[in-house]
DNA sequence: ACGCCATATAAGACTTGTCCTATATTCGGA
DNA sequence: TCCGAATATAGGACAAGTCTTATATGGCGT
């Protein structure tokens, strides 16, 4: 149901095309919200259907025509809506831990490649959003608090994929370990 | 699909009932792979369905009729490729980053407010998982691959939690700091 | 006495998300 | 010159998960 109210967030803060929210998506909110492009256009088509949105429709010449969409008024209030409403509580799935949880029969050194590949993953992961963050305002201090928040989630991502790492380390250090002195 | 795997990850280890399953899963699995009772049921039927489990009914006298499944060789053939795959990127939806990205509008202290909810949240979270952690085998050092590997779960779940409220200490700092300088 | 919880399984309706394909044009690279 | 990528939108098929309800009974607390 959220990525109505992510829909409603990108187009509040500048009327947009679905092509171009496709974008925003992919630029910004990819780590922790990955949209799919057909679910997207949907997803905009019943906004509108529900009268959160408006499009207008902005003929080209050589491109095929864009579906600009404006927020209305009852879009705003479902944004803020979503805003303010209790948090739920968080139940996402872990397809890596599930893996480990099962993985005893891949034997000590099979469980370790498993973590060698999931940390290679995580440490791509962390120097992606690395760069992004260092491409991203130097530092926000003086900014709005918009490109702090937007800035954060970098943050959050980057901070998760270190603990990543770090856990990953301990316990390949353990199975290791065990592994040796079962010699 | 992965809820699959998960079945016959745990069937491997001992013929269940969906029943069984269900609190297997809400007991060890549950803060990383919620399953739904419903769905655990239908995953069932199809695993038989496709030949990787086995069923045979075991009566009761007062209770409802138990189905007990066993693990088939297809079943566990299937969940030998599965932990042998490739590990896909992780594409998680983190629902709390979707909403602070997109805060800015609550002001300083509405986001203030958030980061305080969430960071509750996670509190709770890590003492469920540290009582989870003492409950458990005291430390594992002389156990099995497969106690060691179940235990890490919960310390992966920890370690998050841990990292999850040092970010939202942090942000929460930066942003109580930028207010206080703009009085 | 009444209701709720545990035991046990299951179907139905629905939402969300994924993957694939279609359409139409322009521009750049090999 | 041909192929793919970018621009732009959209439908169909399908998979996975959620929520609700149904059925049946025994035990526990209030």
């Amino acid at each position: 149901m959220s990525l109505l109210h992510a829909v409603l967030g990108f187009v509040a803060i500048q009327p947009m095309t679905g092509y171009e929210l496709g974008k925003a998506f992919s630029t910004t909110a990819a780590h922790f919200w990955p949209a799919d492009q057909s679910q997207l256009y949907r997803t905009l088509h019943r906004a509108e259907a529900d009268g959160l949105v408006e499009s207008t429709t902005v003929e080209q010449a050589t491109r095929p025509d864009r579906r600009l969409y404006t927020l209305l008024e009852p879009g705003r209030e479902a944004l803020a809506a979503w805003l303010a409403s209790p948090l739920e509580p968080d139940n996402s799935r872990e397809p890596f831990l599930l893996r480990l949880f099962f993985a005893a029969s891949l034997g000590t050194a099979g469980v370790i490649e498993l973590l060698d590949q999931r940390r290679s993953a995580a440490v791509e992961l962390l120097t992606t959003l690395d760069a992004l963050a260092s491409s991203a305002p130097h530092k926000p201090s003086k900014t709005t608090l918009a490109i702090q928040l937007q800035y954060a989630t970098l943050e959050s991502g980057r901070a998760h994929a270190r603990a990543e790492i770090t856990w990953l380390d301990e316990l390949r250090a353990e199975l290791a370990d065990h592994k040796e002195s079962a010699r």
